[in-house]
Order: C-alpha cells, then sequence, then structure tokens
DNA sequence: GCTTAAACTTGATCTATGTCAAATTTTGCC
DNA sequence: GGCAAAATTTGACATAGATCAAGTTTAAGC
C-alpha cells in the first residue's frame, strides 16, 4: 500500500462545490484546505477500506465510481451503496473507530484523504463545515430511508425504474448526459443494491428495451422515455 | 400543541449514558444540560415531527416508543425504524431543514427537546458532544446498512428471527428482560419494517410457535431458544 | 360493561421472482 | 490477437410470499 502523496487544496478545485460548503470567507477556505491530508488512487478492483479496519479518515471521492458493500458472516453480500465523483465515504467507520463495511473501486478512483480528527477539529472553528459535515451525514440516512422503502414496498421494475432515474440524475447535476449513462457494475451488483437477482435485472432491462423505454447496449444505456420511469415508480402497484 | 415546558437537567437523568457521552468534566456536564430545552409530552398515535415540518430539534426519547415511516406520494407506506428510551430521533431533518419522514408515537411517550442550533454551539466548545453527535448519526447509518441487508437478502422467517433478537437485545440493555418483551406495534407496522405482508408476520410467528422457539400471547413474546433465532440469522438460505 | 372497530389468525389460491441450465457475448490477460 | 474467464441473456420450472377471504379475538370508546 503506497498511497501517492500529493498536497493539494480544495479552494480550487472543481468538486469543490459538491463536497464542501459553500459561501466561504477567504481565511475559512484557507482553515478547509487543512482538511485534506493527501490524496491516494484506487486501482479498479480494490478496496478503499474494508470490514473491520481501523476508521481513521472520511474520503471524498475526486475521480472513478465506488460500492459499499457489506459482507455478513454466512455468505451473503449486500451492496449498500453506489458513489461517484463529489461524495464523501467512510461514514459508517466513526461509531466504532472502524469500518463496518468494504469501499470497492469500480473503476480506477482518486480520493482525497481527510482525517477525521482533522475534521473534527477544524469544524469547531468553521461552523460552516461542522453544519456541512451534519449535513452530509443527514442526508446519507435520507438516502438510505428511499433505499428501504424501494427494498421494502417495490417491484422489480419499479426498483430499476428508480435505480436508473437516480443514477441520470446523479450524473446530470455533475454536467453528464440527462439521458445516457455507463453503468460502472455488472447486473449481479445491481441485482444485490435493488434486493433482486441478476436474471430479474438483467430480463427488467430486456423488457424496458421491448417498451421502449429505453436503450441498452451492455453497459451503456440510454434512457429514451424518462416519464415512463417516473411513472413506474410513482404509480401504486396496480389495484385491485 | 403546547409542549410541557419543564426544564430539566441531563446530568442526574439516569438514561444519561445512554443519550449522552460519557466521562466528562464537572464543567462539561453543565454545559451539556443546555442542550435540553424542554421536554414534550407525546400521546400514543399522535406524532412527534412529521413529513415536510421545519426541522429544528433533535429528541431524545425518555420514555415511550416510537415508529419512524415514509410515506411515498402514491399510498406505499415504510416504517423506517422503531425507537425507544434513550434514542435520539430527528436526524433526517438536518439535510434539508424539514423532515422527511414522520414519527409516531405507539405508546404516550415523552421526549426532550434539543434544539439543534444548540447542538451545534456547544459541540464546538464540547469535543465529546461533538464526537458523540458524530457516532449517533453514524451508529443510524450503520444500523440501515444492517436493515437493507435483510431487506435484500433474507427470508421472511430469518428477518423476524432478527427483528425480535434486536428488539430484545436493546430492551436487555435496558434493564428489561432478555428473552420476554411486548410489542408495541402491530404485525402490519412489523411486516413494513421487514418488507413482508401482516400476514405473513403471523404466520412466521405460527410457525416459531409450532417449533417451540417462541411463546407468543398477542403482543407478548417469550423467546425460548435464542439461539435458534440467531442460528436463523447466520445461516446462508439452504444451498441448492 | 357493552359495542364496534381494529387486530390477528388461518386457509386456499395466485404470481412475481428465484432457481437451474444452457447458449452467447464481452473482456481481461498472456 | 487469441483464449479463458466473466458477464449477460433467455428459457423452463419451482416456490416463497402475496392476495383474497373468512372467522376469531382483542381492545378502545362510550
Amino acid at each position: 500500500m503506497k498511497p501517492e502523496a500529493i498536497k493539494v487544496a480544495c479552494s480550487n478545485c472543481n468538486l469543490r462545490e459538491l463536497c464542501m460548503p459553500m459561501g466561504l470567507s477567504e481565511n475559512d477556505l484557507e482553515r478547509l484546505d487543512e482538511v485534506v491530508a493527501t490524496r491516494r488512487k484506487i486501482k479498479r478492483g480494490s478496496t478503499l477500506f474494508s470490514n473491520g479496519e481501523k476508521f481513521t479518515s472520511l474520503y471524498a471521492i475526486r475521480t472513478g465510481f465506488f460500492k459499499t458493500c457489506l459482507a455478513s458472516e454466512d455468505g451473503r453480500d449486500q451492496v449498500t451503496g453506489f458513489q461517484m465523483a463529489g461524495e464523501i465515504i467512510g461514514l459508517d467507520g466513526i461509531v466504532n473507530d472502524q469500518h463496518s463495511c468494504d469501499a470497492v473501486a469500480l473503476e480506477d478512483a482518486e480520493v482525497c484523504v481527510m482525517p477525521f480528527d482533522r475534521i473534527e477539529e477544524i469544524s469547531r472553528e468553521v461552523t460552516a463545515l461542522q453544519h456541512h459535515v451534519h449535513k452530509i451525514m443527514s442526508r446519507e440516512i435520507v438516502r438510505e430511508h428511499g433505499v428501504m422503502l424501494l427494498l421494502g414496498s417495490m417491484r422489480a421494475e419499479e426498483r430499476l425504474a428508480a435505480f436508473l432515474l437516480n443514477l441520470v440524475q446523479r450524473l446530470h447535476s455533475r454536467g453528464f448526459s440527462q439521458s445516457e449513462l455507463v453503468l460502472r457494475m455488472t447486473r449481479e451488483e445491481i441485482g444485490s443494491y435493488l434486493g433482486l437477482k441478476l436474471e430479474t435485472v438483467s430480463r427488467t432491462f430486456s423488457k424496458f428495451v421491448e417498451d421502449g423505454i429505453v436503450e441498452v447496449k451492455q453497459r451503456h444505456v440510454k434512457i429514451l422515455d424518462a416519464e415512463a420511469l417516473q411513472r413506474m415508480v410513482n404509480s401504486q402497484p396496480q389495484c385491485h
């Protein structure tokens, strides 16, 4: 493990508005730069951190794409989320001072390493950072509520529709297309996240294609009828 | 709405070790007392806060039992958690300054109202409180990961087993029995939380009774064979 | 203490999704 | 650039849990 130690500044990072609080004074911005200790590159397929590992830092994703997953003692495995540039991972580790899931890079990635004690120290001084950290954690809690709703009460088509809409929306807010995306994960990983088997994911994609809702070429997906997807997510399961 | 304003102190509250950080100096303890503004009583069936409501405070449960639930635009409804004495609710509201779920009292309850701006203010001064708040939020994130695993990959029996074990464990750490509990929620609410229909919950209880694993008299549950439950949760779904 | 609604249980049946299997395509690696 | 492994698709079939429907028990309100 040789983390590539490159000292860099948030203050002129183009992802700043995704990771960091906005509207800071010159002075606060300088303090903020101290939050990031180094950067670290992670090769596709390797882990940024894994279950049981000592927690030291949060990570802001600069480039690349991650999944976080939980492996229970028996072979079961659950993908708990997919994370992209500008998102923060590692929050699970705070509670017990050790990580409780694995973060795996789905493509070559680079993260900013933010030692947590430093985050705590600076957020005692910079109120905006303090509040920002709270918001990030709350956002994760709310996101997970949404996943619980999805897993607890939606049918396969609705789950996949919700998944696709969520992905494009996040990509769009990062300047990518509103209708085209490249999946960085396998059908099996999608299935794990959505509580479905990979065959069901595949079949549901096929169904969407038949219905003219999306075009799928392997990992490349083009959304033809976003409204149809939206209707699926919103609409009640057919009444009796 | 007439919140019963009774000024009280955490420093001599018997739930302190559940809600609050431990090992504080005399001085810090005094500061901590300022976190709680008032107490508020909530009648069974009414809400502590609800979706869309402005977020102002976190709440520490003193007595009683809550559920938090999410209602999507269509009629779908998902219970996202059950909370008991010593637990903190309201974290969902921080991100958007408004609550994104409903907190409903399942029995008459009393909570300590902790205005969030005051929490932030004091945690800038009392490091232990700052860290404690971070831990509470991280704990909620990790808990939800567990629920995702449950909803995404467990079968009905495993879900109910996990649910019962989790409940008794939390009750036990509050001084209640390790093997007996009174459910404060309906089969339907359990089902919603576990992603099952109420009939399935009922049938699964019946199965447990047949197998001599638990005794069930309505809401009263006595666990006869905790190990059997534990085995269910751990053991892989039967191999092919 | 009645009365009525809500909660719960149980049975019969249906169905969405899982399971198993095989063929096909894609991709990473030597 | 070819080959083996991984990923994907599709079909046939199985099943856990949903749905529908009574009937019963419990509890809340007057």
